[in-house]
DNA sequence: GCCGTTTTCGGCCCGACTGTTTTCAGTCG
């Protein structure tokens, strides 16, 4: 059974297949636009194939695009895909994605040096092999090596957003087994960082062979790793480790406790309970008795004093329930001690969103539509920002196309009296750090937002300068996706962010959190480091349809992995408020 | 391969930068 982003997977890398054997540009366009359309669809494609939905009403689906979508839901596998890849080894796919390595190039480095997996291009870049090919030279070559570098580096792991679409399924067909009473996914998943490796799974369960096995047929199982007593351990078809164990409940907070971590956090709290003549393990919290050693291995010595859930096994270390955001050993037991806990910002506490884009540039949806949208989340504000004329390729907006989206914009607010559409723009920082907008434009902005995306492999130095040019203009209110990263696929460019942050701070410009999954940028430790230094944050979705406005639940969580209470985020405050902490 | 129609073909976001060239192909957003 596939999901919609494997479906998604599969047809953009029969596309990548095709654009390396040199297919019609635009018969290659055609892949990607539907992989982009099923990606985010809202309902599973085999849901509509099972129920006889209409596929070629999507937008991007053909009569061919349809059937290969069918073949994919109830075979598992594409015909064409397997013909594809005798002609062109399927590893070339990932070549692809490394930077400076298109589809050429990789035909190139294919069918000239018989290259075909990341692995055979590293060691003949290594080798020197790859500069001396028609097209290529040291530079490239020394990129080559830099980027495998970073693929290696974040290898197996998974954005968190991709990691919650494999995730819930499989949780909600657990639901289904009736011996389940209790189910939670701990780990990494849990603490919502941005990427996770594999995936805990705890559940309790009077009797736990029935739900193993329930576990282990799960129909998206690709390999059982391991399966006995309490405890197994499966690889999904899309390459994710899931791990399951089944609990009694005495224990069941205890293992929640424990398997949530981090590694850091646990030690911490051993040491506390050692402290205090406690231990602390997977099974309970133990009143260590009078002369043992507490490191001694029989961990089910000793009165138990905790386990069940995890606030007894908080409170038996006399500390409060810590937030599973805030586990990383970054001050959070000694505030818990303290009773200094922050009280973090909730999804609850957003007023309003402060980027997102419209069909007037490269959204997907009208104004109209964004608007009902942030109506129906309950916001009392949005702005909207298309993109400058110098993003030619999302159809960028120039002064005059601004003007007329003016219009449309009263038109909607018109119709709209509950909500506020602040007039906005990302507006392109340039070259020089000047901006891509007229200044008697961007004086009539409500919002104004500068944000970089051309020249990323400037030096360090210049790119900094570049930056802060932009943010000590006068007009600027907020620095959009500061570093400019995409999760799993691009480095930050090279600036410095202390720098940056500072003159932030000196010049009122506020940095976005943006909750897009693929960039949650800043991250938490430059979130915090922002929040030391007093600089504003807002957290914005840069949705590019109305369905992404759901995202800013990645960007709250991020928020509170770095502390943020609603104090600290702009976004959170009534319109006024909002307006007038933007000018000062 | 999709789409829309001026309805079964012809068009399909496009401009800038980089490193390789010696006038530009390939990559990127």
């Amino acid at each position: 059974m596939m999901e919609n982003t494997e479906i998604a997977k599969v047809l953009r890398d029969v596309g990548t297949l095709l654009e390396i054997d040199g297919a019609n540009p635009f018969r290659v366009r055609a892949y990607e636009n539907a992989a982009r359309t099923v990606e985010p669809h809202a309902v599973p494609m085999r849901t509509m194939v099972e129920s006889g939905a209409k596929l070629t009403d999507l937008p991007g689906i053909g009569k061919e695009m349809a059937s290969h979508i069918q073949e994919l839901v109830t075979t598992g596998a594409l015909r064409v895909l397997q013909d594809l890849t005798r002609e062109v080894p399927y590893t070339l796919v990932e070549m692809v994605r490394l930077p400076g390595v298109g589809p050429k190039r990789a035909n190139k480095l294919w069918r000239e040096l018989g290259v075909e997996t990341i692995d055979q291009l590293e060691a003949a870049a290594k080798a020197g092999a790859v500069e001396s090919l028609a097209g290529f030279g040291k530079k490239t070559q020394e990129r080559i090596v830099r980027g495998i570098a970073s693929l290696k580096k974040r290898a197996g792991r998974f954005r968190l957003a991709h990691a919650d679409q494999l995730v819930e399924p499989l949780v909600e067909y657990m639901r289904t087994h009736e011996g389940v009473r209790r189910i939670e996914v701990a780990g990494s998943y849990r603490r919502r960082m941005e990427t996770v490796g594999d995936i805990d799974l705890l559940v309790i369960a009077r009797d736990p062979q029935p739900v193993m096995d329930h576990f282990t047929a799960y129909e998206r199982v690709k390999k059982i790793e391991l399966a006995s007593g309490t405890s197994a351990r499966v690889m999904l078809q899309s390459g994710l480790q899931v791990n399951l164990r089944v609990l009694p409940p005495a224990s069941y907070g205890a293992a929640l406790q424990y398997f949530t971590g981090s590694q850091a956090h646990n030690v911490k709290l051993r040491r506390r309970a050692v402290a205090r003549g406690l231990r602390v393990s997977e099974d309970g919290v133990f009143r260590v008795p009078e002369g043992e050693d507490p490191d001694a291995e029989d961990v089910l010595s000793g009165e138990r004093v905790a386990g069940a859930s995890e606030e007894d096994v908080y409170a038996a270390l006399e500390l409060a329930w810590i937030p599973p955001e805030l586990r990383e050993d970054r001050g959070e037991v000694e505030a818990a001690a303290g009773g200094k806990l922050p009280e973090l910002v909730t999804l609850d506490h957003m007023r309003g969103d402060l980027q997102m884009h419209s069909t007037w540039s490269d959204g997907h949806d009208g104004i109209d539509a964004m608007v009902k949208g942030c109506v129906e989340r309950g916001y009392e504000y949005l702005a909207l920002t298309d993109h400058s004329k110098s993003l030619a390729m999302t159809g960028g907006l120039d002064a005059e196309a601004l003007r007329e989206q003016w219009r449309e914009i009263d038109e909607v607010q018109a119709a709209h009296p509950e909500i506020r559409i602040l007039k906005s723009q990302e507006i392109d920082i340039l070259r020089d750090g000047s901006l891509d907008l007229a200044d008697e434009m961007i004086e009539q902005l409500d919002v104004v937002l500068v944000s970089i995306h051309s020249l990323f492999d400037l030096p360090a130095a210049q790119q900094t300068n570049r930056i802060l040019a932009a943010i000590r203009h006068p007009a600027v209110h907020i620095l959009a996706h500061p570093t400019g990263r995409l999760i799993n696929e691009r480095e930050p460019y090279q600036f410095d962010l202390e720098e940056v942050l500072c003159c932030c701070k000196e010049n009122g410009v506020a940095v976005e959190l943006n909750a897009h999954p693929s960039r949650l940028d800043l991250k938490d430790t430059q979130l915090m480091r922002a929040r030391e230094l007093g600089v504003k944050i807002v957290i914005s979705t840069d949705a590019h349809r109305v369905r992404d406005l759901d995202l800013m639940h990645y960007g709250v969580e991020q928020a509170r992995r770095a502390w943020l209470a609603p104090a600290d985020v702009l976004n959170t405050r009534p319109l006024q408020e909002l307006l007038g902490s933007l000018e000062t």
